[in-house]
DNA sequence: GTGGTCTAGACCACA
DNA sequence: GTGGTCTAGACCACG
């Protein structure tokens, strides 16, 4: 699995992490039992410490998404429930209307913002094959 | 000026003000010598601690954005440089893509992303009046 | 009488007058009936608010060390209590313990700070006459 | 490093702190490379806020009289220049004047006056050990 | 009414 | 354990 993190944002590393998996399992991408990344490489390779990685996994298990096997690693649940699709929608639906923000602030008209979604979606067909 | 917060975001309430108004004024919505809203009413408006506003000006007029003028009020300020049109686009850009990135996570097709953006840019014109 | 603020010192200009109008009364320096100075020029040599002053006039006459006469002005209250000497002293052991620390931490020793002491308590006794 | 708060002076607890540390910085009662007092405890045994010891070391930070190592501590900045022991002087000797005239406006003779300096010296000594 | 500051509590990243 | 940051409440100076 891919995570990537986004320094610039303000948002808590830990919570980067956690959010991506759990959007990860929820909508398929990650099946049950499917492994993590390790905390070492991964913290490694996000650059940030263990602690951080380790404290975003501690807090996917809490919540039931992942299972953590001493000495074996983390794994996705296995009586993990994607979401309900009210609360997909929901994720969705935040990171559009974040979206509406930035174009209303840069002065962008509803037709050009929808413009550029078409845009953006058709480039991001290009890139998938 | 319209400033929104998303409360489930995770980023700090203060940096998506500085954000706005920082967009805003780059993208010439806000004029040099335009006030912004008083500290108090908008702490109220959006339910947070006037305080976090106050930082989020502090930020602001730190960044040479905004002027701030005790007793007076806070107001954009006179040697405020708008991006160039292109930095407008890449910040846009940025939010859609995440935006649809998380709706391929979530397995939504691009129709039902489409259509949901349009509702939500109506739902954004309602309370917007 | 003469009201002096320190700028440097941190502590609110409001409280620096009431401790100063306050120790002076206590002390028998401001007789009852005796007048404060008037607000607006009091301000003005102090270069702050007329505000400042008020407020710092406002609390003199909670505490009931003055009485203001609308119209004519402020007065030392009839019924005003000098400070039990046993106050007294605990003002003074104030400002003593703080040139005690200060000392401790410039490395000066209590010898030369009782000579330092000395020193100054005959050099007001010159300036006096 | 000994570290007092004078609580009813009405100034900034974190102001006394900076001063405190500031001045033993500059008389060499500290040395470079020195360690201050950790955040948590310092705060405790002063009874005060985590936060308001940490703006005051941040402040020593940003006077350079101080360098700190997250998850390591505080310390006594390398380039740090003592004061010339003029200013040393300068600044003890305003602390004692303010006593002094404390006690001529509480009408304390001179005697009085020297016996109590006198009584918190051997108060401090006690303390200290 | 305006903005500015200080103290405090909770949480985060890091060693 | 270390220091750093964000939010919040109370108070201050000023118009």
């Amino acid at each position: 699995m891919l995570i990537r993190l986004n320094y610039k944002s303000g948002k808590a590393p830990y919570l980067q992490i956690v959010d991506q998996v759990k959007h990860a399992a929820a909508s398929g991408a990650l099946r049950e039992g499917e492994p993590l990344p390790a905390i070492r490489p991964l913290a490694e390779s996000l650059r940030i410490n263990r602690n951080t990685v380790a404290k975003a996994y501690a807090e996917l298990e809490n919540q039931g998404v992942v299972e953590t096997k001493v000495g074996k690693g983390c794994f996705i649940a296995e009586n993990n429930t994607p979401f309900k699709s009210s609360v997909c929608q929901e994720i969705l639906t935040e990171a559009i209307d974040h979206a509406i923000v930035q174009a209303h602030h840069l002065q962008v008209s509803n037709k050009d913002f929808q413009q550029l979604v078409t845009e953006r979606l058709k480039q991001f067909e290009n890139t998938k094959h």
